[in-house]
DNA sequence: AATTAAAGTGACTAACTAGTCATAATTTAT
DNA sequence: ATAAATTATGACTAGTTAGTCACTTTAATT
């Protein structure tokens, strides 16, 4: 966590150096991210920072916090129980993600390239972790879908968990991989991530869930 | 391409430094991987290096060429025509892999880590074109498919291609994000990756394809 | 044996980086 | 206004790297 320091700071001044490490950790992984050039950017002596931070990881890990709050939010939201079933659920959590991209561009570019840091070996150990909630958090999700009867209960729930888990992150980056959404671009225009491509992103998601729908719900495959 | 006077080595001298350099960039992400110091192991002077290649790119191109050879010739070793559905074929597509994997452990691990790779700045572009090519092979496998009646055409086969694709990695990364497989530690033992784990490798493939195939096979969800 | 050609070398350059710390500037408290 | 506490600074350290090049060693040819 940062130090009292930069608690103390005017809220100007600690929102303009985090917009700015957010924009830098958006754009490199780990690291490649450069405090050096972001100190020149923000015209602050770079011996500040260490008067903030303790080090480059805990800088870094502020800011996941941080984006990651802002978001956890727009994800609280909504609950599971108020869809008739998952992939009602599932298709609202993009649309509130996409409110979150709209008010929120800079975090949301942040934490999208976050997966670009995967394999950094600097990260690697807090990312497993990270990926280890998040599956399980999956897990969780699959098995009251399974208890309910609505998805089927002939495959481990941690293998449907993983593959769902991906399946999400898919849909993201293939509209990255054919170009209709260029995260290095809209950063630097100040836009976000589906700017004008909200519809784009939902049609997309909607193939996704109609091919993978037959994959997880509970149908003729049950064993039961 | 390599230059020249590295051909002309002698082929012992070769197999060492290609080895020592497949090593090296298996484990580490491009931008991390260090020729300095794969040629301090080498006990090599650092200015062979660039006798041998023009500079970094051109050495790791080189791996990447070498090692996609040798796996290809043994994913050539089995044809679609020969199994009756694709499922099968993806299966032997695996065990294959595994055949290479046991004959070529380095290459192997050098693959296995080059999806690493895919974020780092400097070969950002290179993957990008390599993903598309890798996920063109499974668009023409997806549309022979439909086109035989046998996957579900209601879905755009780029969308299909894309998540079969992925389920391939994932199927082997989940085994890595559990800990049943470790390349790491695997390679430091000159192990191949999936050694004494090729049953498990097999079983969790039977599991995931279990799970998707549900997803492309044609069957009430037609709309032809 | 002498000459030519090829291969090998390692000190060096230029460019970076994270992090430090004695000092200076500023703000707060007395 | 003075003293004390806090915050800002940037030159500096120690480390890294890819790539170069004048030079030496080894091999091949005449």
């Amino acid at each position: 966590m940062p130090k009292a320091t930069f608690n103390k700071l005017k809220a100007e001044k600690k929102a303009l150096i985090t917009k700015a490490f957010l924009r830098e950790f958006a754009v490199k992984p780990y690291d490649e991210a450069s405090i050096s050039e972001v100190v020149k950017q923000l015209g602050i002596a770079k011996g500040s920072i260490y008067q903030y931070f303790e080090d480059k990881m805990d800088l870094f890990l502020y800011l996941i916090e941080k984006a990651n709050a802002v978001k956890a939010a727009y994800i609280a939201q909504i609950k599971r129980d108020d869809y008739p079933d998952f992939w009602s659920y599932f298709i609202e959590l993009f649309k509130v993600g996409l409110n979150f991209d709209a008010e929120h561009h800079l975090e949301s570019h942040f934490l999208f390239g976050l997966s670009q840091n995967l394999h950094s070996p600097s990260v690697k150990p807090l990312f497993d972790n990270m990926m280890q909630q998040a599956v399980q958090i999956f897990e969780d999700l699959v098995k009251a879908e399974v208890e309910k009867g609505l998805f089927r209960n002939d495959i481990p729930t941690n293998i449907m968990a993983y593959s769902l888990f991906h399946a999400g992150r898919d849909m993201q980056e293939h509209l990255q991989f054919i170009g209709l959404v260029n995260p290095q671009k809209s950063i630097a225009e100040q836009l976000p991530v589906y700017y004008h491509k909200e519809e784009l992103l939902m049609e997309h998601v909607q193939h996704y869930i109609n091919l993978v729908k037959p994959a997880f719900n509970a149908s003729d495959h049950d064993k039961s």
